[in-house]
DNA sequence: CCCATAAATCTCAGCGCAGAGAATAACACA
DNA sequence: TGTGTTATTCTCTGCGCTGAGATTTATGGG
C-alpha cells in the first residue's frame, strides 16, 4: 500500500470520527432536552428504561448496561431513590449485591414519558429513511463491536 | 400509516440511537486514552488540532467548532495557556475578541502526536473497510445535519 | 452624539460523573 | 476450616464542563 493510500485511509477514518461525533452530539442534545423537561438526565432515564423493560436488575448489571462507573451507578441510584422513582432491594443469593427496582411512581413516570421519548428520537433521527437507518445500524454495529473489542494500538512508530 | 408501522419506525430509531451511542462511546474511549498519554483531554486536543490546521482563531470560532460552552472555552484555553501550548492575542479589529494561537511548544506537540492520533483512530475504526466508512460518513452526515437543524418536537401528544 | 441592543469573553457556583480505595461477602482450594 | 483471591457496592476527592450573569466593546437608529 502506498503512503498516499495510507494517508487517505487515515483521513477517511478521521472524517468518519468527526461526523460520528457531531451526529451523536446533535441527537444527544435533542434527547437530553426531552428528558430534562421531566427533571431527568439521560443516565437517569436510561436506568428507568432498563428497569422498565427488564424488571429489577442488580446494580452491577445496570452499570454495565448503561456504561457508567461504579461510583456513578451508586450516585445515580441514590438520586433516583431520593426522587422516589427507584428503590434498592437486598439480594438473598448474594448479600454483597443489591437490586434496583422501579417504585410505583417510577413505573408511572417512565411508562408515561417513554412513548414521548420514542417520538422525539424518531423526529431527531428523521434525517434518514427506514432503509438508511437499517444500513446505519449495520455499519455502526460493525464499528462499535470492533472498537469495543480491539485493544489500543501499541505506542510505537508503526 | 398503521400503528404497527409507526411503532416499528420508532423501534428502529431507538435502536439506531443505541447503536450510535455505543459506537461513539467505544471509539471515544480509544481516542481519549491516546491523547491522555500526552496529558491532554479530547477537548484540549481538538483545540490544538484546529489551531494547527487553520492557524490562529478567535475564541468564539474555536468554541463553535469544538462545540463547547462559553465558560468551557475560557477554561480550556486557560489550561492550554498554563501548559504553555497556546497563547491569547488581542484582536485589533474587535477589542472584545481575542485570538487563540499555538505557541512553538504547542505546535511541536500537536505536529508530533497528530499522526499518531490518526493511526490510533484508523485502528479503532477498523471495523469498516473504506467503502463502509464512506457510506457511514454519508449516512451520519444526513443524520447529524438534520438533527442539528431541526427544532425540538412540540410537547403535545402527537 | 446618545441610547438600546447585540456580541465576545470572562467569572463563578455547582452538577455529573470518574476513579481510587475501603468494606463486605462470595468463592476456590488446600 | 482457614486463607488468599475475586466480585459487589459504597465513600470520597476532584476534574471537566455547563449555564447564568457580569463586563466590555461593537453596531445601528434616532
Amino acid at each position: 500500500m502506498s503512503n498516499g493510500d495510507r494517508n487517505e485511509e487515515q483521513a477517511l477514518a478521521l472524517k468518519l470520527w468527526v461526523v460520528l461525533s457531531r451526529a451523536h452530539a446533535a441527537i444527544e442534545a435533542h434527547a437530553a432536552a426531552q428528558v430534562s423537561r421531566h427533571g431527568l438526565t439521560l443516565a437517569e432515564f436510561a436506568i428507568l428504561e432498563a428497569l422498565f423493560h427488564r424488571g429489577p436488575m442488580l446494580l452491577g448489571e445496570v452499570q454495565r448496561r448503561i456504561l457508567v462507573s461504579s461510583g456513578g451507578i451508586t450516585y445515580l441510584v441514590d438520586r433516583l431513590e431520593r426522587k422516589g422513582l427507584v428503590e434498592r432491594r437486598d439480594c438473598p443469593e448474594d448479600r454483597r449485591a443489591r437490586y434496583a427496582a422501579l417504585t410505583a411512581g417510577g413505573e408511572a413516570l417512565i411508562s408515561e414519558i417513554f412513548p414521548e421519548h420514542a417520538r422525539y428520537l424518531e423526529h431527531a433521527l428523521g434525517g434518514l429513511d427506514a432503509a438508511g437507518k437499517e444500513e446505519a445500524v449495520r455499519l455502526l454495529r460493525g464499528l462499535g463491536l470492533h472498537a469495543a473489542e480491539t485493544t489500543p494500538l501499541a505506542s510505537g512508530a508503526e
